[in-house]
DNA sequence: CCAAAAGTGTTCCCTCTACACCCATGT
DNA sequence: ACATGGGTGTAGAGGGAACACTTTTGG
């Protein structure tokens, strides 16, 4: 840390509340879902509101947002992202605070049920979704947007499934986020032919007697590709 | 505002001061340039440093890049964007500060010049961009990625020009944007098939003695088409 | 043997790309 | 008359969209 001198530069500056709040996305039985709890403290207290918290002195958004995740789905090393601010002087009736949302995409199947139940958290679906608190409403449907926008590009589809996966679940995944039917045969030709992903000797047989082959996406190779321009564009 | 009890309910938690930077962006001359200023706060008062200022209690984000444009360019409804928050503890030397980042485009031709020089602001091109405080080169640098991969979907080169404009110069923009070099007939052609684009019966006449005529854009047709999903792909 | 999902190829059309010459005018 | 930048058309290649049938296997 630096010196009195330097603490004093900003002394009198106005601090303010800061928050974020995650939209945290999964994806189980064909449909995408959202994780809400029921808010405990006042204003607004039982109401259902994304998960979130204050940003402490000592920690970053970043940290923030990982230690709420942390805490109520047992999972770290999550896929998220900065969605905006939310900074509207009236948008929180218990005072001044701005709000930095972020979208986290998960694996439904790895989540700690335990730890959701034990916060009052519970997954809906998108038909179902109570009313949320604040701004909430808002920051879902932009997060939506944003995570449609985004899967146009970029792999991310990827972190909503487990490990391993089959094309046509890879193809419902993408057919729950664009809201429209795929074609199978150009679905799978597409995706195929950039070579990232990697077939595995396994079939799943729960979806049919046939089975479908699990795959793998190949992150490394991605990882490669995406410095020299590459556009996974779907 | 609300009362005592909800004032009550946040009461504790820790506040922390929020800042907005601004990477402001012009085409000048064929080039892209960038507005910065040499700061006047301790510490690192004298460095060169993107404009900005901490966030008021009673003003929103957007409200405060508002007005850190309005005092240093004497402009008003600028297009600008929220980038993302910077939040690592350590970034500012000065004390605990998180900062959101928006990048805005102005066009060049329209700034005040007297707002500009008083409070000691200068426009840089990239070539000769000065190296500036705290994390202000990372913010640049992912500002010019953002921008440029906005600019392939949406129509926001259109801000970096004046009202009027010529093919010619908003292909010199975009050469200037993806830093390379296009094909002026298959340029022409693909802007001119949007139908987004209307034709003046003025010439500008500086450029070459023959004359490229004026356009300007249909912003109010590319909402309407917007909203239907167009994308405005380059 | 049948139901149910997995897997496979081809044709057509449209868009992107590459490329070279004439036009208008001020000096 | 000439130099300078503005403006136009076309042919070939590649990628996306539309479309129907065979395969596998548990029951």
């Amino acid at each position: 840390m630096e010196n009195l001198k330097t603490q004093k530069a900003y002394k009198g500056q106005p601090k303010i509340l800061v928050a974020t709040d995650c939209i945290v996305l999964g994806f189980d039985e064909g449909v995408l879902k959202l994780l809400v709890f029921k808010r405990r403290v006042d204003p607004l207290a039982g109401e259902w509101s994304l998960i979130g918290s204050f940003v402490n002195e000592d920690e970053s958004i970043t940290d923030a947002a990982r230690r709420v995740l942390l805490k109520f789905t047992g999972l770290e090393d999550i896929f998220m992202e900065e969605l905006r601010t939310y900074s509207d002087v009236d948008r929180d009736p218990g005072g001044r605070c701005i709000c930095i949302a972020q979208y986290a995409l998960i694996s439904i199947a790895d989540y700690d049920r335990g730890q959701v139940e034990k916060h009052g958290a519970r997954w809906f679906t998108f038909d179902e979704l109570p009313n949320l608190v604040l701004d909430h409403n808002d920051m879902v449907a932009e997060a939506l947007k944003k995570v449609r926008e985004k899967a146009r590009h970029r792999p991310i589809g990827f972190e909503l499934l487990p490990e391993k996966f089959t094309i046509p679940q890879l193809q419902k995944l993408y057919e729950a986020i664009y809201q429209r039917l795929l074609d199978d045969r150009n679905f799978r030709k597409k995706l195929l032919s950039f070579g990232l992903l990697i077939k595995l000797d396994e079939k799943d047989r729960s979806g049919s007697k046939k089975g479908a082959f699990y795959y793998r996406f190949d992150h490394e190779k991605y990882a490669k590709l995406e410095k020299s321009g590459f556009d996974f564009e779907i």
